[in-house]
DNA sequence: GGTATGTTGCCATGGCAACTGTGA
DNA sequence: TCACAGTTGCCATGGCAACATACC
């Protein structure tokens, strides 16, 4: 209440902690006398980023684009405090804010964001997804405009790691292919096993059914619509209260679909075209554990994992018990191994991170040019291709 | 220029870098509601040390003496940030200076000292004090008392000696050890090359004398005296201006010396020696390279090697040219080794921290423990011992 | 109401570069 | 006068604990 910014950007200037001590009345320092930023830089900087109120970057992202933009500019790069003069001074008002998870805060830029138009929209973002905050209305304090910001605020105040469906389209590139991925074993039924009222034919819907059926969940993993794999559930194993296709019911009645399901062929049927199913979709989802992917994709992948056995436990609430037990322990491995996977995945990110910001990396490739591997192997203690994974 | 602050004083306070962002009138803590500080401690303080102008006490001194304190005490110390605040609140006014020689500067309170009856004055004095820097008069913005400070000026500005020191014997036990690091070649010459006036006796003695030489540096890399190196290079090199003992001159006169350093059998000796001497040494400093290090050590590693060229060409600027190449050529392998293996240890240490911070590491760990290391060969594409390479 | 968790103030440390005083 | 080296301003990051909010 005091001190309202004026119209102005109103900087309390760098103001560290040695600001203490002797209040003289310049305690700014001069600019530098040299202009010693790189005016290719500059001029990056200003191409791939612009002001906007109400987002948030992380510093190491802002940072590993600059390094990426030095090595590809064969520039020599700034340390990150040197990196974050020149941020500054580019773009006046950011201010610091630290977001994250309990314990895992990261230091950000607010009030600057990647524009739209630019290519590194397409890159990988670091590691350490900041999962998507900011859903609610920001502080008080924060927002003090005339109140014209409430019309989109939603859509600006993501931090640039939010998964959107606007994201969606960005994270099919990182997929894999979906071939062979339908399973291709057959169900095959001693027709004495048949139960009352069932024939053969009808098994033999129940086969071509299930693998439609895997074909349209692919569809949708495909397109990255995870979250609606549970309606396909539902209406394949006519969950109660789901309405179905007249003309499936027609074609294959939920009394013999449930009959079906019973039987220890069909279980097995299910189980051996599950577990294939499964293996293919999580080769498409993660085609290369050692293959950066967005924070974003991670973070829904993880999450679609972590819901798929409730998801299916509630999908198929009805279906006899020794089914239920085949299709949970399917996905459940399946839900195992994606978590492994991106786990993986973003240690792989983390520590290649770590690697590109430090400030000796450059000093440590140098020298180990005029190192020849098989001294490395041993310098290290183990494989040198170590170094090769970590590297960008 | 921008802002000018109303009519008030408005102090930066702390002002860290923090401190930007949303100015509200409150922008100070209030302090912890509940006295979490230890009473004890409090009186420790307070017996121990108090306010002074003038003097600085380094923050690690201060923090190592207090983690002793808690040790006998038997209270459980809180971490440096905390400790911060401790001081703070107990001796007002302190002030924050960096003190240290150029690259080796360290955080000080400025404005406190150790009591002149406190038990702590007892502690470890000092090795050997290299060169005491002298005190000079304070800046002029620092001292600003009404005059009466002129008196003891030049004893109470100088800063707590043993700082380093301290730390020096905390590296101590990082090191490798000493054993075999004297060369074992021998110096051999054929008569007829001997120049006039030089005996096959002196060679024995450069012989002997070049062993004991490395047995003195060893000295000082053992106990961490780095930057003393360069007065015994000096020393047995003759520098000129550089006293010499009188009974080592007589037994080999600078005029031998050199005609000696000149005789390529000489050289190669030295050139023997050194490669060995100093792969010694690289194992002393450094015996493992994926074995944390504090940074601290490794630092100093770093500036040792960064001048090692420099402060070996500036002193034996007048030693034939032969044999100034072998001994630049030796110490700049040197130099560089350590550095990349200071480099490598950063490296390892930094990914080892991103895994500890990383919040799935729990999860993955738990993820891998149901994997055979077969599988997870396969998965990462290099060696499994990557994992354990990077895990704590 | 209590509990869980994200955010931020205040402390710490460190690197680089500008400043500054000193000595050759 | 110039080079060197100590000091310090401004940037960076991280930990802890208080605060604030959201969710029981």
């Amino acid at each position: 209440m005091v001190q309202q910014m004026g119209g102005h950007a109103y900087l309390i200037h760098g103001a560290t902690m040695d600001g203490e001590g002797y209040p003289l009345a310049q305690t700014t320092r001069a600019a530098p006398a040299t202009v010693s930023f790189d005016n290719r830089t500059v001029q990056w900087l200003l191409d791939n980023y612009d002001v906007a109120e109400g987002v948030s970057l992380p510093r190491s992202t802002l940072y590993a684009h600059y390094m990426q933009h030095c090595r590809q500019a064969r520039l020599d790069p700034m340390n990150p405090a040197s990196f974050g003069k020149l941020i500054r001074s580019v773009f006046l008002g950011l201010r610091t804010r630290r977001l994250g998870t309990r314990g895992n805060s990261k230091y950000h830029y607010y009030g600057i964001r990647i524009k739209a138009d630019s290519p590194l929209n397409q890159m990988v973002p670091d590691d350490t997804p900041v999962a998507m905050r900011q859903a609610t209305q920001p502080h008080r304090r924060i927002a003090k405009s005339s109140g014209a910001d409430g019309g989109d605020a939603g859509n600006a105040m993501k931090t640039e790691a939010a998964a959107t469906s606007q994201d969606t389209e960005q994270h099919k590139q990182y997929l894999g292919s979906p071939e062979e991925a339908i399973p291709q074993n057959d169900l095959t039924i001693d027709s004495k096993n048949l139960p009352q009222g069932v024939t053969m034919s009808d098994a033999n819907l129940f086969d071509t059914m299930y693998k439609e059926h895997c074909e349209a969940v692919l569809d949708l993993v495909q397109n990255l619509h995870l979250n609606l794999i549970e309606n396909l559930w539902q209406t394949f194993w006519r969950k109660t209260n789901v309405s179905v296709d007249p003309e499936v019911e027609a074609k294959l009645p939920k009394e013999k679909l449930l009959k079906l399901a019973a039987l220890s062929e069909v279980q097995e049927f299910v189980k051996e075209a599950d577990y294939s199913f499964y293996q293919a979709l999580l080769e498409l989802l993660v085609p290369d554990v050692l293959r950066p992917i967005p924070s974003t994709l991670t973070q829904t992948i993880r999450n679609f994992a972590k819901g798929l056995e409730t998801s299916l436990r509630s999908s198929i609430g009805g279906i006899p018990e020794a089914m239920i037990s085949v299709k949970i322990g399917a996905v459940s491995a399946f839900s195992q191994t994606l978590r492994r996977y991106t786990s993986l995945n973003h240690l792989a990110q983390a520590a290649r991170s770590v690697l590109q910001n430090s400030s000796q990396i450059t000093q440590m490739l140098s020298d180990l040019n005029r190192v020849d591997f098989a001294n490395v192997q041993v310098l290290l203690g183990v494989s040198p291709y170590i170094l090769l994974f970590m590297m960008p």
